[in-house]
RNA sequence: GGAUGGAUUCCCGAGUGGCCAAAGGGGACAGACUGUAAAUCUGCUGCAAAUUGCUUCGGUGGUUCGAAUCCACCUCCAUCCA
């Protein structure tokens, strides 16, 4: 199966300008191709990863990855897709999360001689001259185009900026410029990018008389019509410190029947036979398919021990086995007591389970709290510091939520 | 620059002097049922030393015994006119 057909049966593939050119190049790893990731966070998180399988699919098959990261289209911000204007970030925010993503890129794709290309665009927007600028590149773009695009029309209601309205005139000039340097042919990026990537195509057509490509891939939606990779706590980062590889786990065992076959699909590198023949599992056999998605995705994020690890606590703490030796633990102080003690409250609070008192007393008023598989009901629960003493205790929120408690 | 409308809790949105920690909906969380799924039902949803106290309705001042609500100024947003 070539590279173009295996991307178009795991449903990658949203828009393409070309779909015969772009087979052609990148089948026979003649494409030159970049996906930007703007640093506005810390840490990539799901969409990106998407992205990264991408580059190394395409890169197994001999094209050339440029990872470019948006150091200096952050400075604007992308108004696709949303309703709202980003918040701004300022220049040190920005450095600091492209070196968070340049470490992080640097773990799934392999960079050097020959092999992916990593540059930031803010080596050459940062020191553009207005007038020059858009003397040059401006008077390529059409206002009246600009404006019927999709991801402008979203925030025709709310309101645009003219710093945003930039944007895609920024990510058209990175494409141009990316062209002019490396030859880069083929710009990719998830489908909200569509209009953004057009510029740039276009614009090198107008500039150069040359033809370049772009393609979208499909943003991964839940069965709600939701982006997936979010939380309410905010998205699911690749980053260990931010998501633990228990919870990353988790968040891919938890999704809901409907789209695990989808995830299988996208996500992972599994053979497509493997994954047809688990499109055929119903009802509570497709639990089975939901850990191995969950295994894959964190063996490919975290590493296969870490996966092995996050797979074990999760056995025993659903399944009711032996209990795990890598819990999530919190380890309490001598100041956490009053008076030698500390109340269930307090426990729960310590142990990041709820934000406040006020809601730890609430899930314990509604049953919804054990402590080493008793259920609490009585907020005035007190524990003394020997209880926390060597292995320490499980403590539990709700269905999901489990901490191992000890004491320094 | 001018005119008008607006900013309320996680989100949408009601509230136009005390009965307001603030209706209703969504979401989240917890319980039941299940398969760590979905759907459904129930509870719950500012904080705390918890029959009470404290902080919150864009910001700052003011009027009043009492302000989310009235007044002044400011900030931001939308629509129309330039």
């Amino acid at each position: 199966m070539t590279v173009f057909d295996e991307l178009k049966a795991r449903g990658l593939l949203a828009q393409l300008t070309d779909e015969e050119e772009i087979k052609e190049l990148i089948n026979n790893g003649k494409a030159v191709f970049y996906i930007g990731f703007d640093p506005t966070a810390d840490s990539l998180h799901v969409g990106h990863f998407m992205a990264l399988c991408l580059m190394k699919r395409l890169q197994m098959a001999g094209n050339k990855p440029i990872a470019l990261i948006g150091g200096g289209t952050a400075m604007i911000g992308d108004p696709s897709g949303r309703t709202d204007m980003r918040s701004m970030m300022t220049k040190e925010t920005i450095d600091h999360n492209c070196e968070c993503f340049k470490k992080q890129m640097s773990r799934f794709i392999e960079f050097g001689e020959d092999k992916a290309m990593m540059v930031n665009n803010a080596d050459w927007l940062r020191d553009l001259n207005y007038i020059e600028f858009i003397r040059d590149i401006g008077a390529h773009f059409s206002v009246n185009r600009m404006l019927t695009a999709e991801c402008y029309k979203q925030r025709m209601e709310k309101g645009l900026s003219f710093l945003e309205f930039n944007y895609m005139i920024m990510q058209s000039y990175d494409f141009l410029c990316l062209y002019e340097k490396y030859g880069c042919n083929m710009q990719f990026g998830g489908d909200d990018q569509w209009s953004n990537m057009l510029g740039g195509t276009e614009l090198i057509r107008r500039k150069l008389g040359k033809d370049a490509y772009a393609m979208t891939i499909t943003l991964l939606l839940n069965s709600e019509g939701k982006k997936m990779g979010k939380t309410q706590k905010g998205a699911v980062w690749l980053d260990p410190e931010k998501t633990s590889p228990y919870e990353f786990f988790q968040y891919w065992r938890n999704v809901s029947d409907a789209d695990v076959i989808k995830c299988l699909r996208m996500l992972t590198f599994l053979p497509l036979e493997q994954i047809d023949e688990m499109a055929k599992w119903e009802g509570s056999q497709l639990n089975q398919a939901k850990e191995i998605l969950a295994f894959e995705l964190t063996q490919l994020v975290h590493g296969t021990e870490e996966a092995e690890k996050a797979r074990e606590s999760a056995r025993a703490l659903f399944a009711g086995g032996a209990q795990g030796a890598d819990m999530p633990t919190c380890a309490l102080e001598d100041s956490d007591f009053i008076n030698g003690t500390i109340d269930i409250l307090g426990v729960l609070v310590k142990a990041g389970l709820t934000a406040s008192r006020s809601e730890a007393r609430r899930a314990v008023e509604q049953g919804g709290v054990t402590v080493e598989n008793e259920k609490i009901t009585d907020i005035k629960t007190t524990y003394s510091p020997e209880v926390f003493a060597g292995e320490g205790i499980m403590v539990r929120r709700g269905k999901k939520n489990f901490k191992k408690v000890v004491k320094n």
